[in-house]
DNA sequence: CAATCAGTTAACGTTAACGTTAGTTGATGT
DNA sequence: ACATCAACTAACGTTAACGTTAACTGATTG
């Protein structure tokens, strides 16, 4: 643990993801960790959190695009309006989105339920079928 | 619309997707649609509902190689007991996935709006300050 | 019947999101 | 001091999900 920041092992080890995935992520913008003076990278609390977000995005199956929107939210410059509107429009967009989403997969998720139980009572009616057969 | 059937610029058309990626899905197993004399492609009501099935996951994020096993549930030999087994095993399985999705989805809603209204806070905060300003 | 059109195959190109390998450097235990 | 890490850069490789182009075929229409 290196002066009160994360090294890149420690984040692999707490997510569970490869260096070149946190470098990766460094590369195209979504991290910005600090550098020692022999050029290792030192990740904050927040950074640790960014990564943390980022993951949980991808395991709901966004794209790193719409995650790099969704963070944008996070990181207004205070003193710009111009900032503050953007990313409050773009924010909206993706709320809007994630409820979309939401209400898709609840559509889904009764859909396979039914089918599911469909397919169970066919799958018994098989089974018993095969109790009455004589051989 | 080919004898009871659609062609494939009938799809393009109603789900706005390209020929390519319709003979993609094939290429990969997704979708088998019968062929004319002259090999042509038809597809049927049910390859219809196929495709819609197949739109309806990528919009919610799922990789072809998921929506596969998806719809493996819908194309049970209702003969193959081992079939109906592994079958209802992975739609147990993407049952739980979908249902932490919604979860996490849910999670993330939260946060969004929460960041949202702090956001718009500040904003107004700013906002106020330049009324107050004199130059 | 020539030409246009919708559809087809085959093959190479592209983008996102990393994986993998090679070669280098700064820090560390013995 | 030496070797062993852990980390670094740079560059090429890989997979999924198509896009794009070329060259062909069958049907249709003026």
């Amino acid at each position: 643990m290196l002066q009160g920041g994360y090294t890149i092992s420690d984040l692999v080890r707490e997510f569970g993801v490869t260096a070149r995935t946190i470098r990766y992520y460094e590369e195209i913008g979504l991290l910005k960790p600090h550098r020692t003076a022999g050029q290792q990278r030192i990740y904050s609390r927040r950074d640790r959190a960014r990564l943390k977000l980022i993951l949980r995005g991808k395991l709901l199956g966004f794209s790193l695009q719409e995650i790099a929107e969704l963070i944008q939210l996070y990181e207004i410059d205070p003193t710009a309006r111009r900032q503050y509107e953007e990313g409050l429009k773009l924010a909206h967009k993706h709320l809007a989105e994630i409820r979309r989403r939401i209400e898709e997969l609840k559509h889904l998720e009764e859909d396979l339920v039914e089918a599911i139980q469909q397919t169970e009572a066919e799958y018994q009616k098989l089974i018993a079928d095969e109790g009455h057969q004589k051989h």
